[in-house]
Order: C-alpha cells, then structure tokens, then sequence
RNA sequence: GGACACCGUUUAUC
DNA sequence: GATAAACGGTGTCC
C-alpha cells in the first residue's frame, strides 16, 4: 500500500465497492451537502494528517485524506478545508455548501481575519508576519472560487472537537491515521474517484 | 514558606546546599559576568514581579526575585535591574559586568533617553511628566554607582524576549512566579546570602 | 507613525 | 505540562 505523497489530497486504499449502493447506475454525482475536515499532528511541530468528509445529499459520502512530514496542527487544519473545497470544485455542482470545522484559526482566519491582513499587507493586528500565508491565500483562492461556482459563499461553521460529532470524529480518524503513517480505508463515491487530486 | 515582601530584593526558598561546590572553601565570591533582568505583570496594571540572575565567571549563579502588589510591567523590568546593579556593588566587584534586558524601554531609557530627560527637567520629548521618574533616578544612581566601581559603564544589551534565550527564561521564570505569588526555588550562592536586599 | 515589553481571551494540537 | 496561532488591550518611549 504506497503511502500517500506529502501533504496532498490523495486517497489511500479505496473500498472499492462493486456498485454504488445509492447512487444508482447513474454517471451523475449526487450533491454535496457538507464538508468536514479536521487536522492532527503528532508532537506539534511534527508528523502531521489532515482529514476530509463530503457528504453527499443522497447519504453517500466521499472520503479524504493526506499528510506531511513536518508540520503544525493548524496548516493541517487548513490543508483540509484546502482539500475540501478543491474536491467540490472538481465536481462542478451550483449549489450551496457548509463546511464544518473544529479550529476556531481556520473559520476565523477565513471568515473575519483574512480581510485585515490584506489590508495590512499581510501583518497580525500586533505587526507581526501573518503565519502560514501560503494556505492561507490557497483557501482564499479556493474559497472564492467555490463561492463563485456554487453561487452562495461557503457557510462556515464551527464544531467543538471531541463531542461526538460523527463527522468531526472521522476526520480525525481519518487525520490521526494519517500522520502516523497507519493504513486506513477511506470510503470513495465510485462516481467521485477523479476528486483524488 | 513566606511570601516574600511587597517590591523588595528577596530570596525565598534557597536550596542552602551544605558547602559552596565550585566556590571551594574560600570566602571570596567569584566575579559577575552577566547579570539578567525581567519583569512580568499580570493584567498590567496589576500585581508584578520580577527576576534577576547573576551569572558568576565560575559557573554559579545567585538568583533574586520580588513582587509587588499593583504595578506595571515597565517598573517591573525596572525594578529587576535595580536589584541586579544592587546586587553587584554589594559585591564590591571591580571589573565591568553586561546587563542583558528584554526591555527597550529600559534599556533605552537608561541609556539614550535619561540623558535628555535630565536636560527638560524630566519631561519627555512631547513635553509631558517623565513616568516613573522615581525608578530612573535609583536605576540612574546604582548605574552610575556601579560604573564607578566596576571602572566601566554597565553594558546595556537588549535580548529578544521569549527566543529561547536561557538567562532570559529562568529570569521571565521567577517574575511570573513572584507576579502570581508562586513559590519558587532560587538559587543562592553561598558566598552571596548579604546580597538579598 | 515606529519600537519593545506586559497581559487577557479563544480554539486546536500534543 | 507544552506548542500553534489569532484577536483584544495596556505600559512607555521616540
């Protein structure tokens, strides 16, 4: 089982299954009704994973997940939601989309923050070099752009970690797998396989 | 254990070790080096401390530490210098010492700024009252005092705060534990109890 | 406008 | 216990 390449959506070990269940024999994908993701990182700064779930409005669901070497809990966090929103853009849907997440950095950082370090050029509100720029202005990009193909913006929303939460639970499943390097059977929409980046 | 009195130069909890390893049996104190200063200040205003460290050509170290009920952080990082220069002429030392601050405020301030404040009659450069002019008149006199022992000025250097700094840290350390009333061991030369104020 | 420090809060990751 | 990050504020000076 080849490891998933550094810090990319990528899909490790396939179900496979011989049919898909509820999507019929259809080529269409069913539509994506919510995103979750979440992020892990052993020792921090250390081996990290990232987690991603769509959820598909037919109960269907996709499944995504990736790593890097050496990184923090919240570039984890964001390459998630990175992953999330690149995957729904491959499926080209128009319709509206909430993305749930348990770091109060990304869903702060993309819905309220982001706006002032443009303006300051990219500096905290204490002068300081805004962190983690680079995925920042990746989820700015993809943000957008989901906003614009979906024709509403991504609805943000915070869920607290660890309570339970069936998606937020598999993300970290999922995340927690992968920065330890453990092989972990992802469920992949048969219709959805070229979301693999 | 007592909690050592409001603002005052004062050890709490020496390790009082049976003999003086590295200063052998002889009553002479080895010579300052460096010495350390910092302050901290829970709410600032609020309730302070501050720590100091001297650092001997031996290896051994005399750690002092003080707290004061409601204060700011600059008297604070004041305050640790004070003692530290008190310290080192009640050694009697006659070579010159480096004093390393994270404070640019009192670094500069002892160094740049005094001088024209004594010139406007301790008014700032925007014509307003000098604060805490009672502190740079003692820090201003022990300096002074000390040049004159040591035969040259302290040297002034500014540390970046919290880069990992060691003498930085242990001093930060002892503030925040005196600030929050915390006891704390410090470590006392033996040759050097009559330093604690 | 600039600089340094000192806090307070929040979430996550270990 | 510690790190990763952001927000809000004060203490002080030039």
């Amino acid at each position: 089982m080849p490891t998933p390449p550094e810090s990319s959506g990528q899909a490790t070990e396939a179900t496979t299954p011989t049919d898909a269940s509820s999507a019929s024999s259809s080529d269409a994908l069913p539509t994506v009704k919510a995103i979750y993701t979440d992020g892990a990182c052993s020792g921090n700064p250390g081996p990290g994973g990232w987690g991603t779930v769509l959820y598909f409005d037919d109960g269907s669901v996709h499944e995504l997940g990736g790593r890097a070497d050496q990184t923090t809990n919240n570039r984890m966090e964001m390459q998630a939601a990175i992953a999330g929103l690149q995957a729904l853009i491959a499926t080209g849907q128009t319709t509206p989309v909430e993305l749930f997440t348990d770091s109060e950095y990304v869903k702060k950082g993309i819905t309220q923050w982001i706006s002032g370090w443009k303006r300051r050029d990219w500096q905290t509100s204490a002068k300081k070099p805004v962190l983690n720029k680079d995925l920042w202005q990746e989820l700015d990009t993809v943000n957008q752009a989901a906003k614009q193909q979906t024709g509403a913006p991504i609805q943000w929303t915070y869920v607290r970690g660890h309570t339970g939460n069936v998606g937020n639970e598999r993300c970290d499943e999922i995340a927690r797998a992968f920065s330890q390097n453990q092989t972990i059977s992802l469920k992949q929409h048969p219709q959805a396989r070229h979301l693999n980046a």
